[in-house]
DNA sequence: TTGAAAGCGCTAACAA
DNA sequence: TTGTTAGCGCTTTCAA
């Protein structure tokens, strides 16, 4: 396996120059550039990446840090749409994306503190809901560059954070069940976290442009559960004025909600419309299929990869947040 | 951030004790050890991976190669679970895990290759279906540690795999159906890939076992989709004997059989039994829940990781295969 | 049981 | 525009 000193001897001239070449140092002549090149091809030159990395004092990959023992955060598509999305940017780079698990279970600082000192990253990404522990003032005190996935809740610190426009999400289901004859919308609201909230807000926000009358009584929280969306769904169509469509939280909730309707003889769409966020498999597996609020994962994580690099090449640029647009994806559970 | 030096000067020792005692050798004194092992704790010390890879001609990562362009293999809980079991047996063995993605649309060879020869990893883990290309022998030729998942289907030259214990899931399935008391037992398979035909072989095989007879018409084949189990169901359902029980190859395609089953008027557990393969959250959401052959996807990443390790350590070692125990979850689609 | 020093492959300051 | 050379932080051979 050739070193660059190897190419050096072959090419007829210094390991600096073949360094510069490597490195698109623009002093190189044409003329030695395309020779050196060439000697480079001959021989299947790859750069030894650590000798780089020492040399330069920086690693050539990022971390994703996760923890895989909250199944919820990790264990779906969401996360997987994300990595791709990282994945390719990073590539786009010549980054490498290393997955870290910071495990509740194990010590998680000492864990992250060895990848950063250990210079085995150049940077990371990591889930708001990692946040709790205090592994943000730690990255910021050695002034690692990091991204945040995922609107964050409480941190005192600013930092760079990218997340789906929720809010924007709430308002074009509101805005598309009303233009479709809705009247009377509920929100089967999930988990009690911060993108659930700014669902909701949308979901207001749209009512009020609108001049649709808000009705408290219309929102509905549960846990999540299949089971809690079904008894809300129920307790909602015993109503006096029942809702007459029901915007939830993700594709779980949406089939709990579907099996209450579905017993209380009303008819999705004709009676009653269903637009669910999130965009599983799982949205187009069930009858109706569903209408969903379609977020674009990979290009939040593409977005992710964005900020850290502007962070990584400028550790003192102020703090950027970025919104990812969603969209709505048409199907039966609204009427035509 | 202190070094090796640092350390050393601290210590009053040379630079070659610490690096002993970084590398537990065991001529270091207790003493000695002990005593360096306190200033590098004072000084908050770590390694510098690059370094140390470098001095070492090694990498303290591992690959794993996948094909996110290709949803089906990427984007479901088989590749996360997988993920996980990786991760943890590589922690456990100071290795970190690098995400490749090799898709179609780029140069996998290339991409592959300046990993390798970059010193980027120490090994790979690859799913069977990346084998295609002739990645295989680029790395047998390279001498390059690798580990398959997932049983290869015509590949010349031999390697370590690991793979579920497709054929023992299918006789499980059988033999509990038989045991509950169903005698007509079909067999819904998927694409036609590799596992899908050791499933069925282990369904063939336990019926022998069991004296059972087996009844060609019984088995059903379908493109993996919900539709086409749904038709393929339809149809066996009017046969003049027809089953009185499936096995399913998935998850979604247990929901079409049990739309047909519906549809026929018949109930499950009581006039038809089912057993699917994988164990999805969707298996808990469906009326009546399933009964699903799991299959132990963490388990497999980690000996994929115990392969890979013996390799690296033994690069002349014979080739290893493993094959990872399924195990039955029963819940309402089979009589009690 | 420990230390001195060469070397892993690359980069960059300095000199030419 | 190119070459010389001193590191980057660690490991390991050889000598003591």
């Amino acid at each position: 396996m050739p070193n660059i000193k190897d190419i050096a001897k072959a090419a007829g001239v210094s390991t600096s120059t073949v360094s510069r070449v490597l490195n698109n140092n623009p002093l190189i002549s044409l003329e030695t550039r395309k020779h050196v090149l060439k000697v480079m091809r001959d021989f299947n030159y790859v750069p030894n990446s650590m000798a780089r990395g020492l040399s330069n004092q920086k690693a050539s990959t990022v971390a994703l840090l996760v923890d895989m023992d909250d199944s919820p955060s990790f264990d779906n598509l969401f996360f997987h749409k994300v990595m791709y999305g990282i994945e390719n940017a990073l590539f786009k780079n010549n980054l490498s994306l290393v997955i870290c698990n910071l495990q509740a279970s194990g010590n998680r600082k000492k864990r992250l503190n060895s990848m950063v000192q250990g210079k085995h990253i150049q940077g990371a990404i990591l889930p708001s809901l990692l946040l709790g522990s205090d592994l943000v003032n730690t990255l910021k005190k050695q002034e690692f560059p990091f991204v945040v996935l995922g609107e964050p809740e409480n941190i005192a610190v600013p930092f760079d954070w990218v997340d789906i426009n929720n809010a924007q999400g709430g308002q074009q289901a509101v805005g598309y069940l009303i233009e479709k004859g809705y009247r009377r919308i509920a929100f089967l609201r999930g988990r009690k976290t911060i993108f659930n909230r700014n669902r909701l807000l949308g979901y207001q926000a749209m009512l009020k442009q609108s001049n649709s009358p808000f009705d408290e009584r219309l929102i509905a929280e549960c846990d999540g559960s299949k089971d809690s969306a079904y008894r809300e769904i129920l307790r909602l169509l015993t109503l006096l004025s029942p809702p007459d469509a029901v915007i939830c939280g993700d594709n779980v909730m949406s089939i709990g909600a579907m099996k209450a309707i579905r017993e209380k003889g009303r008819k999705i769409p004709h009676d009653i419309g269903i637009i669910s966020f999130d965009n599983y498999p799982m949205a187009e597996l069930v009858e109706p299929t569903l209408t969903t609020v379609d977020i674009d994962l990979y290009e939040m994580g593409v977005e992710a990869v964005k900020l850290l690099l502007r962070r990584i090449e400028n550790p003192a640029a102020s703090h950027q947040v970025s919104l990812i647009s969603t969209s709505l994806q048409v199907r039966e559970s609204t009427r035509a």
